[in-house]
DNA sequence: TCCTTTCGTATTTTT
DNA sequence: TACGAAAGGA
């Protein structure tokens, strides 16, 4: 306790009624959770078991449980929930899925397999072009977040098209149902409408959970925000954490007015500021806090912090994208060289994936290590899919589509034509894909060749179930990627038999994954059931640690997005120009705050020293456009920034800049190692 | 069934 | 420009 200041103090001990924290990037926020959860267990005497803390991601479930359980004496943590909201929901939904009509071992679609479905169900019930797929996906993911049920968005439709969608929306449910498949956004919406029709199950919860804690608070949406109401009741025993100008999700259905709403749902609620940072120079706070006061606030705050000044921020403009990218790779050497930095150490915020492409070739170009984040996940991998599919298969054989993804894979003939028949068939039956091989009636209605081969396949299917209920699981598995020759089909689809090794590799990674979790569990608490792992692993619980290669010496690349939460010594954020920060169609929609709020957590990510570059010109789409600056560095406070532009250098900057002086730097760099 | 070509479209993406 | 998806041909 020792170690927090007054405000951080008064947040942790403040445990009789509702209370927000707003706390500004790098004041500590997360340790006031975690001493938080201490001090309930150890001064408080309240079980660990009753105490629930909910992140958004994974990554800060993992380190929140971390901390904790470093404060905390032994097993006195035992029991303690701390998990992302669709984890809970997902245990919520586990636990009481008889009542909501699931059968145990119910699959979860990730975004892909519901894109899919809707692509599916335009094409079956409307005959309509595919093309708006992606907005009605966006449409049922905002209606589910909204607490919208099919029926409701029926009732509300306006327009013809709301019409229609509305009856896809109630479509796609009832095929999920079907599926005995819920989404991403069903994992919170499921159990906020069961709570409000059975009111003896939320009381079995809130009995469960009697001390709620919620970090990040400003991205909650609404579906989440009402189970949090829901669980907290009458006690009012809730702490949230959260910043409205860190509120970047808006576009995901996060709310930051609900910072406002608690106000209003709580009257007793105390508000606790934490304004002092322990991360960055005054003038880099400064430069934040004059940008942000640009957008309107409920809530006023100011960071301070007892660090120096520090040095000024510097505004490059440099020609064109290619510069840039040649720019920065050579501030990045000039900062290893000069001084001595590690790579680490340095950071490079963008706002669009696509930013990142030529600044690798740079750094490639001069061997200058780096980390790239939130690229193509692990779960993206075409293999990593397949194996997933046939493991939610095995859970759920009803999943129609893992079905359809691995039916085929390898090559069983089982072709597009065979399928549609197939479909049909199970459709008049009204069973799933999988339940309709078993149907005698199939050998009528499907070409004998084609029923031998789905037959076979299903048999293969039923014979690894079969075996992983008789003997251990993992081997079974392992075997039917034998049986299925997986590696062959790899071999014969890849361009290389390294790459096609690699990909196999990683199909062994994910079954050793399970491995461990059936045998030992998460924290090696209690082993897991297949349909509990597997559901952790679509969850992206388990398996992502492969990526935190954290102590190697590399630049980390990220978007802006991705950078919340993080920070660097040097941070370098790129294409500061209007049309990309802020992005067109955020200016078009009239989100210039979000945008504002972006670069806001972009500045607050840097510790020391911290530099932004911009284009006069860049090319999009294949021409040439001429760049504006973006608004916000007229946002910055004059007397803190370094304007550089072309043509009127300062000689003592360029040091890094041009060929020659590269190759004296790698002079260096040579005799340096 | 698989390979090629062509066409259309361009954010961010916690789970 | 650059990528992925759909369509068309072998």
């Amino acid at each position: 306790m020792s170690q927090l200041n007054s405000r951080q103090r008064q947040a942790v001990q403040y445990v009789d009624g509702p209370l927000l924290v707003l706390a500004g990037a790098g004041s500590g926020k997360t340790s006031v959770i975690t001493r938080k959860i201490a001090y309930l267990i150890e001064d408080c005497g309240i079980k660990a078991r009753y105490i629930a803390a909910v992140t958004f991601t994974n990554k800060a479930a993992r380190e929140m449980k971390e901390r904790v359980s470093q404060l905390v004496s032994g097993s006195s943590a035992r029991g303690l929930t701390v998990s992302t909201f669709h984890n809970l929901g997902l245990n919520i939904i586990r636990r009481e899925c008889g009542e909501l009509g699931f059968r145990p071992g119910f699959s979860i679609f990730d975004d892909q397999d519901s894109k899919t479905l809707i692509k599916d169900l335009l094409f079956k019930e409307f005959s309509e072009a595919s093309d708006d797929v992606n907005l009605l996906q966006a449409r049922f993911s905002e209606w589910k977040n909204g607490l919208v049920t099919p029926e409701k968005a029926i009732r509300q439709a306006i327009t013809q098209d709301d019409l229609l969608s509305a009856r896809l929306y109630q479509q796609y449910n009832q095929h999920l149902r079907a599926y005995n498949a819920v989404d991403f956004d069903d994992l919170i919406m499921l159990p906020v409408l069961l709570f409000r029709e059975q009111p003896q199950i939320l009381q079995k919860w809130r009995d469960k959970i009697r001390y709620l804690l919620v970090d990040e608070y400003q991205d909650t949406n609404l579906s989440q925000y009402e189970l949090v109401r829901q669980l907290v009741a009458e006690r009012q025993a809730l702490t949230v954490v959260g910043d409205d100008d860190q509120s970047i999700y808006a576009w995901r259905g996060a709310r930051p007015e609900n910072l406002a709403q608690l106000q209003k749902d709580f009257p007793d609620l105390k508000v606790v500021k934490l304004e002092q940072n322990y991360r960055s120079t005054a003038r880099i706070l400064k430069a934040a806090n004059h940008l942000i006061a640009n957008n309107p606030h409920v809530f006023e705050k100011s960071l301070w912090s007892d660090f120096g000044l520090g040095e000024e921020i510097r505004l490059i403009q440099v020609r064109n994208e290619e510069t840039e990218a040649e720019r920065i790779a050579a501030e990045i050497l000039d900062h290893r060289l000069q001084k001595r930095v590690n790579y680490r150490d340095c950071a490079v915020l963008y706002r669009g994936n696509h930013q990142s492409r030529l600044l690798e070739m740079k750094l490639q170009a001069y061997q200058v290590p780096y980390q790239l984040s939130g690229g193509v996940s692990f779960f993206a991998r075409n293999e990593i899919k397949d194996a997933m599919a046939y493991l939610r298969l095995l859970a759920n054989p009803d999943d129609d589509a893992a079905f359809l993804r691995v039916v085929n894979i390898p090559r069983r003939e089982i072709g597009p034509a065979t399928l549609e028949s197939l479909s049909q068939f199970a459709e008049q039956n009204r069973v799933s894909l999988f339940a309709a091989i078993h149907l005698e009636s199939l050998d009528e209605a499907l070409r004998d060749r084609s029923v031998n081969n789905l037959r076979e396949f299903a048999h293969l299917i039923l014979h690894t179930l079969q075996r992983c209920e008789e003997q251990e699981a993992p081997e079974a598995l392992k075997l039917l990627f034998t049986a299925i020759e997986y590696e062959d089909w790899l071999l014969q689809n890849c361009a290389s038999p390294q790459q096609a090794e690699r990909r196999m590799g990683n199909v062994w990674l994910l079954l050793e994954q399970l491995e461990r979790m059936l045998e030992y569990g998460p924290a090696e608490e209690n082993a897991l059931s297949l349909q509990e792992a597997i559901a952790k692993l679509i969850l992206r619980d388990i398996l992502e640690q492969q990526n935190e290669e954290e102590n190697e010496d590399k630049v980390h690349l990220l978007t802006l997005h991705a950078s919340k939460g993080l920070e660097f010594p040097h941070v370098f954020m790129m294409g500061l120009e209007e049309d990309l920060l802020p992005h067109r169609n955020s200016i078009e929609n009239d989100q210039i705050e979000e945008e504002r709020r972006l670069m806001y957590v972009g500045i607050t990510r840097a510790r020391t020293s911290l530099a932004m570059t911009y284009c006069k010109e860049r090319k999009q789409f294949g021409e040439k456009i001429e760049s504006t600056p973006s608004r916000f560095l007229d946002e910055l406070p004059d007397e803190d920034v370094i304007w550089e532009k072309i043509g009127q250098e300062n000689p003592e900057r360029n040091r890094a800049k041009g060929k020659a002086t590269l190759d004296a730097l790698f002079k260096d760099l040579a005799e340096d190692s």
